[in-house]
DNA sequence: TGTACATCAGTGAACGCGCGTTCACTGATGTAC
DNA sequence: TGTACATCAGTGAACGCGCGTTCACTGATGTAC
């Protein structure tokens, strides 16, 4: 990546750095403000820029959100990257989860637009799984599915005729996908004990999959 | 319901039956176009009026979209509530939870804005979660509740120190609303048999509660 | 090394649009006597 | 039962706003000889 940024000559170089500095901005205005905050004014603004002037780096509004939201997803997936991979699998798996479920209350604004965008490429019928975005390498959900995979090896899930690997990782995902989506939305103000509560969530899934 | 309106003056009831209208339109506009393309001018064009009528019935935009939600909670308690309540215990509440998911599936947008809104009361401090539009008479969620309460009193689900009933029923939520925001978002254009992995999900949170 | 020229990065002003809301108005509906 | 009046339901036009995008432009940067 930096070996790769050092080839580039000068110009294509601070190119590169300007165009980060949209996405940052973006990223910070819908942090601070909201994703219905964010505009070419507003971006423009905040990097000392004319608005007419982001047209050089990007074609429109449109392909800024795209790209702040794969950035959003390999952020996501980072955040989950840092637990680390020689826990027992369970707690593993575990941990990832609330990983998810903390990258989502820490950037409430952004986790929403990320997974609420519709604008993702549609797939060509025919197309099988593998080529969905949920398999790309931003994604966090292959991370997921490792896990489950490492814990069948080590024979704490049992891959039942009702519960394949794919299928394991897919319940794994909508709980903690759940529990984050809800509460940065409609339990905001929910007094609770979330930290019990989304253990105890991902423990009853961790047994449901159990031998 | 129907006797309260027997009661009222005819300009009470044709009042009634406007607000109603605005709200049906609303509703239709989301369904048909999408949650942005709802604007006063929309809703005014489907019934006939001009955009200036409509205040007479409510005072902001902002108040139809909340009446439009509080009628989708209650619209997707009604779809639930079809389950026949006779099913054995673990049985029922997988097919509530199917059709919470059926609701989504058939209302993407509508379900979109009703757990997108941001804009409910908050609590005063010191508010019990009695008091949360969780627990509403209007909320899918007291459902939830009472069925795990049904599953424990038949044995079929443990109370573990772990796990309370309240507990078990969030993560019953949590795993049929993740399911449902990734099938009308992120997952919208995966080609899998969801059928099968809905159902798996569900019967393995299920296990997961089993004594 | 110096000069002429092409390309690049960025500006300022304007475009047309759709939006929520307001306001003075008017005809229709209901009420009081 | 008829009339005068108050209230109601709804209109049409306009308000000011913020938005994405375009376009003719200009000074700065890099390139070729």
């Amino acid at each position: 990546m930096q070996a790769l940024e050092d080839d580039l000559s000068p110009r294509a170089r601070r190119y590169a750095r300007t165009q980060q500095a949209i996405l940052d901005a973006a990223r910070a205005i819908i942090h601070e403000q909201g994703a219905d905050k964010l505009s070419m004014r507003a971006i423009a603004d905040r990097i000392d820029y004319s608005p007419a002037g982001l047209y050089e780096y990007f074609g429109s509004k449109e392909e800024i959100i795209a790209a702040v939201c794969r950035q959003g997803h390999r952020l996501l997936r980072q955040t989950m990257l840092t637990v680390p991979p020689d826990l027992p699998p369970v707690e593993y798996l575990t941990e990832i989860g609330l990983a998810y479920i903390r990258f989502a209350l820490s950037n409430p604004d952004y986790f929403l637009l990320m997974f609420t965008q519709t604008s993702a490429p549609a797939l060509e019928p025919g197309a099988g799984f593998v080529e969905h975005e949920m398999m790309d390498a931003d994604s966090s959900f292959p991370l997921l599915l490792q896990g489950v995979q490492r814990a069948r090896e080590a024979g704490l899930i049992q891959p039942r005729a009702e519960l394949s690997v794919m299928e394991a990782a897919y319940s794994l995902w909508a709980i903690v996908h759940g529990i984050a989506m809800l509460r940065i939305t409609y339990l905001r103000e929910m007094p609770m004990d979330f930290a019990r509560a989304d253990r105890a969530a991902l423990e009853a899934i961790a047994r449901g999959m159990a031998p």
